[in-house]
DNA sequence: ATTTAAATCACCCCAAAGGGTAACCCATTT
DNA sequence: AAATGGGTTACCCTTTGGGGTGATTTAAAT
């Protein structure tokens, strides 16, 4: 099956089981309903889910934060805090855990869905999300001079390993113009070789 | 000031000054407010904010994924979707998107203000995540021939852009070692340049 | 004790890339 | 009408990088 597993960790029984209906309705399943941190825990262990819909506030305690810590550390799984205090502390500390959201109780029926959705799929692209293709804006955000779309083009062939020759034969333009060209963005992004321009590509796109 | 600039783009004014208002409160910066899919897009040329809400049917039209898409492959900044429309179509549709968080209407101020800060600090950690350092293991699972230790200290200064002589001088070794060590590696990764095998390793970094 | 593998270095050759100058075309702007 | 800026090309020259062969040392493995 490709039925989407999830776990609730609520402490109040009558809340889970409304949790529940809801998700059994959008035709998610239920791997488990759990109460308390330690149950939590070893069903992560035992019966991994693929998401979790996790209470901050467990029997008084914020153990929803460590359970979200070892989900991060331990398991690759999207969860989603559903809590009633909406204070700006707990909501401070909860997302440091980097959640993929964080419910206000009360929630409705939609709202639920449409976050555990969007996690669910978020989740997935996190991974193909690394080592993302070059944005002119990006980087000409960080530059004093501004690439032009031009050398942005020779620039992206450079990022991916090209050669001069090679470049010139893919654009239809003379060795030449590609050397003009490149010069041109060296001088821009204050480098001197493909290899460092690309590092500082690297650079300028995670800068701000 | 370091003020967290936010796009509202809602053709409905009304709504638009009320979450105009409740962003304020929350001490956010509302940078504009606009009705209309050009004007979105001419702000976020002109005036790009830190993150966009972002209604998706904007007089009758869904320009609201046009827009996310706009963002996605020109600006990189968070958006929120929020919406009165809550059937799955729609979700579906949205969701592609990759939208840091989707609220349905009515809303209340504790889940705006949540998913908002959220969606901010998952963002700028979703930056960090990119461009991660080189790994020799990741690398090596996937080469019949691994790449050593050395080597892969040479190849990781060719990946911060370093020449050869730099990397001679910081490492205390002989240009002509230096030489030696990194044509091995290319007959490993089968390239024949540095920026080649930059790419290279890239695409070693994100393969299974 | 011998093989193996990694790291080190040298020398040579040629291809590729970097740096500078000058010029032309074609838009858009002033 | 003139200036500006991007894209194009050429020419010249210097530096860097890539490819091959061979050799030594050291440490680990058989």
């Amino acid at each position: 099956m490709n039925d989407i597993r999830i776990l609730i960790v609520e402490d109040e029984p009558i809340i889970a089981e409304d949790i529940a209906a809801l998700i059994e309705k959008n035709d998610f399943v239920v791997s488990a309903i759990v109460y308390t941190t330690e149950n939590a825990l070893e069903e992560l262990e035992t019966n991994l889910p693929d998401l979790v819909l996790l209470d901050i506030n467990l029997n008084g305690e914020m153990d929803g934060l460590l359970i979200a810590e070892k989900i991060n550390t331990h398991f690759n799984i999207p969860f989603i805090f559903i809590t009633s205090y909406s204070d700006k502390s707990t909501l401070e500390k909860a997302k440091y855990t980097e959640p993929s959201g964080y419910i206000v109780k009360p929630f409705n029926e939609a709202g639920l869905y449409s976050t555990l959705e969007i996690a669910l799929y978020n989740h997935a692209q996190k991974n193909k999300a690394k080592f993302p293709p070059l944005a002119l804006q990006k980087i000409n955000k960080n530059l004093a001079d501004p690439v032009s779309e031009r050398e942005f083009t020779l620039l992206q062939l450079i990022y991916d390993g090209k050669t001069n020759k090679q470049i010139a034969e893919m654009l239809f333009i003379s060795l030449n113009t590609v050397k003009k060209h490149i010069n041109n963005t060296y001088l821009k992004l204050d480098t001197s070789s493909r290899a460092n321009a690309i590092a500082c590509l690297r650079r300028l796109m995670t800068d701000k």
